[in-house]
DNA sequence: ATAGGGTCCTGGCTGC
DNA sequence: TGCAGCCAGGACCCTA
């Protein structure tokens, strides 16, 4: 399940191996990993052959890697990834066996110094996707003007999605000001990504479970404070993740290596039915909540009178 | 416009 | 042991 963390994790991962590589050939395995490309797997095969990726860019759980057609001209396009439930970007040896999963093979060119290499979009649910599309000015971060390297841009198709609480951009007291006007539950609305992106299920509920809040607490009920200490929640779990490499509860979230990350230990809500609290030793009580699940303490996080789903 | 529910997808797991 | 059915959930899509 990749949330923030993870997508971060694999973009240190490409920043190191792919950036300034040139794509020899892009294939594509099954049609259904880039539905989102409209003009067809073809398309988006022909869009990438020939252009040099330069470093990856993330915002909540989408991530891009700039299309560059010629040194120091800002980039026009960019290949966007969404890892869904189950996607992996792998890099590893062109001539390696195929994984069972693979929906799109990226080779590159081996230029001088490089040794060859291929990115591998792997993807057993296929709820993730892949597409090229166009690089807009990013209306989050301002008008700073577009930089060779791709600052200041975003992919079109995700211009709606509001910064991620780890960004410079990200405005906690706008949020707030959000939260008031909208009349649904606190959970719902971290889930959200146009107002706060990069936060899923396992986050939403271990930020909740710190700031103590209760999933279905209406959010024109928040508090200054309340909003503020559910962001600051959001951002110590996710650093936190981050700095172990990621939450994994199997094999399926992996960074580009194929190696898993070590954050599901250290999850105080997320999973843990039954289990005791860590602040008050009552049991973890499990809710279903939009067809999947919420964790929470039945005493640390009491639901409010006039709860909101 | 916003709120909220349905849908897609596969494989590991559960229970009969 | 075998197998049907359940479960996981991000974001789009639809309706009211």
């Amino acid at each position: 399940m990749p949330e923030l963390p993870e997508v971060e994790v694999v973009r240190r991962g490409l920043a190191r191996w792919t950036t300034g590589r040139t794509v020899e050939k892009a294939e594509v395995l099954h049609p259904r990993a880039v539905r989102r490309h409209a003009a067809g797997p073809a398309d988006f095969a022909g869009r990438l052959a020939g252009r040099t990726v330069l470093p990856p860019r993330r915002r909540g759980k989408y991530l891009w890697l700039p299309l560059a057609d010629a040194p120091s001209e800002a980039p026009s396009e960019a290949l966007l990834a969404h890892l869904g439930m189950s996607g992996q970007l792998l890099v590893g040896e062109p001539d390696r066996e195929p994984q069972k999963h693979l929906r799109v093979r990226i080779a590159f060119t081996g230029g001088p110094a490089a040794d060859p290499l291929d990115l591998r979009f792997v993807d057993q649910r296929t709820f993730g996707h892949l597409m090229v599309a166009e690089l807009v000015p990013d209306a989050v971060a301002g008008a700073a003007a577009p930089a060779p390297d791709g600052a200041g841009l975003v992919p079109a198709p995700i211009v709606h999605i509001a910064a991620d609480p780890l960004e410079d951009a990200f405005d906690g007291d706008a949020l707030y000001r959000a939260l008031r006007r909208r009349r649904t539950g606190i959970k719902r609305a971290l889930l959200d990504q146009s107002l706060i992106s990069g936060v899923g299920n396992i986050y939403a509920d271990e930020a909740l479970w710190r700031a103590r809040l209760h999933w279905a607490r209406p959010t024109e009920t928040l508090t200054r404070a309340e909003a503020a200490r559910v962001v600051a929640a959001a951002q110590d779990v996710m650093r936190a993740a981050l700095a172990v490499g990621g939450t994994s509860f199997d094999s399926l979230y992996v960074d580009v290596d194929g190696e898993s990350g070590y954050f599901e230990r250290s999850l105080d809500a997320y999973g843990r039915r039954d289990e005791p609290c860590r602040r008050c030793g009552s049991p973890i009580r499990r809710d279903e909540f939009m067809n999947r699940s919420s964790y929470s303490c039945p005493v640390c996080q009491p639901r409010p009178r006039r709860a909101r789903y």
